[in-house]
RNA sequence: GGUCCAGUAGCUCAGCUGGAUAGAGCAACAGUCUUCUAAACUGUAGGUCGCAGGUUCGAAUCCUGCCUGGAUCACCA
């Protein structure tokens, strides 16, 4: 569809700078000084790590692997290849060894060609997509069209929003996609309900949002349902029984025949009902960041699953049984049988996903296709899987489940036909009111006009929710509690706003005095300790993108952006920018520092998170 | 019961393709603003990495067993 103008453009042909390109050369020089040794090609692993904080140095080779091979102490070993590492990379400064670890300081020299190779560079660690790019398909938010979005909803979003972005920053063609489920027997809950004690009442009569008020409804109709489940069970009934038998889920499943069938009378209210829904959605999407390319629905992907059901029992690679229901027999791969159509005809949540499958691959031909779902699905998608392997679709294993785990409450899970959920409209404005009170405590802003103060509270509101969210690892359950509300200090998203705005204030005052960043760098100031560590943790960041683009973790790129943001501050702290009085410092500084706000801005966009001026 | 996931400081989390003395933040305590934004910085205190074995020069990380919590095994989605 519309990539087709993407795909021509020209890919952008620069050598990336990081620390890919030294690594590579040390471990290179390993390999020659062990093979030089011991007469063989060594073909073992050199392993590289950074070095940590408290020992000196850039980079570390772990020895140990060696000692064996050299017969040679830890020490020795150190030593010796240190002392070959020094004499044939010129990158290589000085070196010390600390038991089997031999820590590799590189020189000033390097650092300024590395912030030099920076200069020269836009956008950073991104990697463009071509026409021959992998076609990555992401499907996130799946909302039920009989209720509002909650907190369980926003997690999913944010992590697809922010994985769809990691992919396309990683050099992937990107299809953000959202299949929305618009039928089923939970929908005509809601529009039974409505229609028995609605009394012809919409959202603009109500003074609600659409969302919420058919939420309501599906609350009330569960109310109802148990009401009529507790009556028959004193009436004798055993409860497996009264809850297949209460006359309101039998009036729900009428419903849902009578709509399957095309019944006008319940395709308006169906229509009418969803699409106070979806306005209410588009709010609370548009409140979170995040938008799609592609909507599915599944009141048209079910029937394309439908068909290949049909299909699949002709060609008998499904069976149906006597009273008439469908089934794939799973057994010989490990799992159980699985009914495809019910007994009436009527699809089910699996015949759904087969049609969206299908149609997705025929509009797309995509490499990989990752859902977005909450790991209460993963039998699901196993079965998803194998399913469609059994049916002939040799593309099945490209079909990725991103399981995430559930976001529960102090009390336990969040249960919306309960009413006990979170709802993302309420959590938003509370953390944008939260971002209020601190900042007009604070009184950092004033000068701004109300328009842009409010503007700067929405951005802090939504980059404590979203970075609280997508720091955690996605397959980790998260419990959260409402009432004591999410950080504003330490390893929180507004530390990373805010050390995004100090930047911005000093190039700010910066200006005022005329100062400008320099074109390039001299090697005749050489950087200092923090100033080193600091461009070293710059050089990781095209890393840190591949490696969560292979991941799918958004948490990679939150856990590096608060890496940055301390590195920031702790040499911000020690060391004057604007101050300075060696303008050969100052220009060092000026660079990194703008850099740094560069590569936060670039990686906090990657999680959906905007940043602000001031603050 | 089968399968999958998780268990690291009081709390929330990093670290997990095996490597140095297991790291952050919050909360607690003690410091740092006439100097580019103190939503910051520095320090103190806090750990049998669920338990027990095993593999290894080396295990939070790999293997086995067990314990705890969660999910799932529907003609719900």
């Amino acid at each position: 569809m519309h990539i087709g103008g993407q795909m021509l453009t020209l890919q952008a042909i620069y050598i990336l700078p990081d620390m890919q390109e030294i690594e590579k050369k040390i471990e290179d020089a390993v390999v020659a000084a062990v093979s030089e040794v011991t007469g063989e090609p060594f073909t073992g692993q050199v392993l590289l790590q950074e070095t940590r904080r408290e020992f000196e140095g850039d980079i570390t080779v772990v020895v140990f692997p060696l000692v064996k091979l050299l017969r040679r102490s830890p020490e020795q070993t150190g030593e010796w290849l240190g002392a070959y590492l020094k004499e044939h990379l010129p990158e290589i400064d000085r070196y010390n060894v600390v038991k089997g670890f031999l820590n590799l300081a590189f020189t000033g020299a390097y650092w300024v060609s590395f912030l030099n190779d920076l200069l020269r560079t836009e956008d950073y660690g991104l990697k463009k997509a071509g026409d021959k790019s992998p076609m990555v398909v992401i499907e996130y938010s799946s909302p039920n069209t009989n209720k509002p979005l909650h907190l369980g909803h926003v997690r999913n979003n944010l992590i697809g929003y922010s994985l769809s972005r990691i992919m396309a920053a990683a050099g992937n063609r990107v299809i953000k996609t959202n299949i929305v489920n618009d039928r089923g027997i939970h929908i005509c809950k809601s529009m039974l309900a409505w229609q028995k004690w609605g009394n012809g009442i919409t959202p603009e009569k109500a003074g609600k949002k659409g969302d919420f008020l058919v939420g309501d409804f599906y609350v009330k109709f569960e109310q109802e349902y148990r009401k009529e489940v507790e009556q028959l069970v004193a009436q004798g009934l055993p409860e497996e029984e009264a809850k297949k038998k209460a006359p309101l889920l039998l009036e729900a499943q009428e419903m849902l025949r009578r709509w399957e069938a095309g019944d006008p009378e319940v395709l308006e209210l169906w229509k009418r009902m969803n699409e106070w829904v979806y306005e209410g959605f588009d709010v609370t999407y548009k409140a979170l960041g995040v938008d799609f390319d592609k909507i599915y629905y599944e009141s048209d992907t079910y029937k394309v699953g439908k068909q290949i059901v049909l299909e699949a029992l002709e060609k008998g690679l499904v069976y149906r049984r006597d009273d008439g229901s469908v089934w794939a027999d799973l057994r010989d791969e490990g799992l159980d049988e699985k009914v495809l159509l019910r007994s009436d005809g009527t699809a089910v949540y699996m015949t759904q996903d087969l049609g969206t499958a299908v149609l997705r691959y025929n509009d797309f031909h995509f490499d990989e296709h990752i859902y977005v779902v909450g790991n209460e699905q993963n039998y699901h998608f196993q079965v998803l899987r194998v399913l469609m392997k059994k049916l002939g679709y040799p593309w099945a294993d490209r079909l990725i489940h991103l399981s995430y785990g559930m976001v529960e409450l102090p009390e336990g899970k969040m249960k919306s036909r309960e009413g006990k959920v979170v709802d993302a409209d309420d959590l938003i404005a509370g953390m944008i009111e939260t971002a209020r009170e601190m900042g007009e405590e604070l009184g950092k802003l004033e000068g701004l006009g109300e328009e842009e103060k409010e503007e700067v509270f929405r951005r802090i509101g939504l980059g404590a929710l979203k970075y609280f969210i997508l720091k955690i690892d996605p397959k980790k359950n998260i419990v959260f509690n409402p009432r004591e509300s999410i950080d504003f200090n330490g390893n929180t998203g507004p530390f990373i706003q805010y050390t995004y705005a100090r930047i911005r204030s000093v190039f700010r005052k910066g200006e005022e005095r005329g100062v400008i960043v320099p074109q390039t760098l001299g090697s005749d100031y050489l950087p200092n300790e923090k100033e080193s560590f600091l461009t070293r943790l710059l050089a990781r960041f095209p890393m840190v993108l591949a490696d969560a683009a292979e991941t799918d973790s958004p948490a990679l790129i939150a856990n590096y952006c608060y890496e940055v943001a301390k590195g920031f501050n702790q040499f911000y702290h020690d060391y004057s920018i604007l101050n300075e009085p060696d303008a050969r410092a100052r220009d060092l500084r000026l660079v990194l520092a703008q850099k740094t706000g560069e590569i936060l801005r670039t990686a906090m966009e990657l999680l959906g998170i905007e940043m602000v001026e001031r603050m």
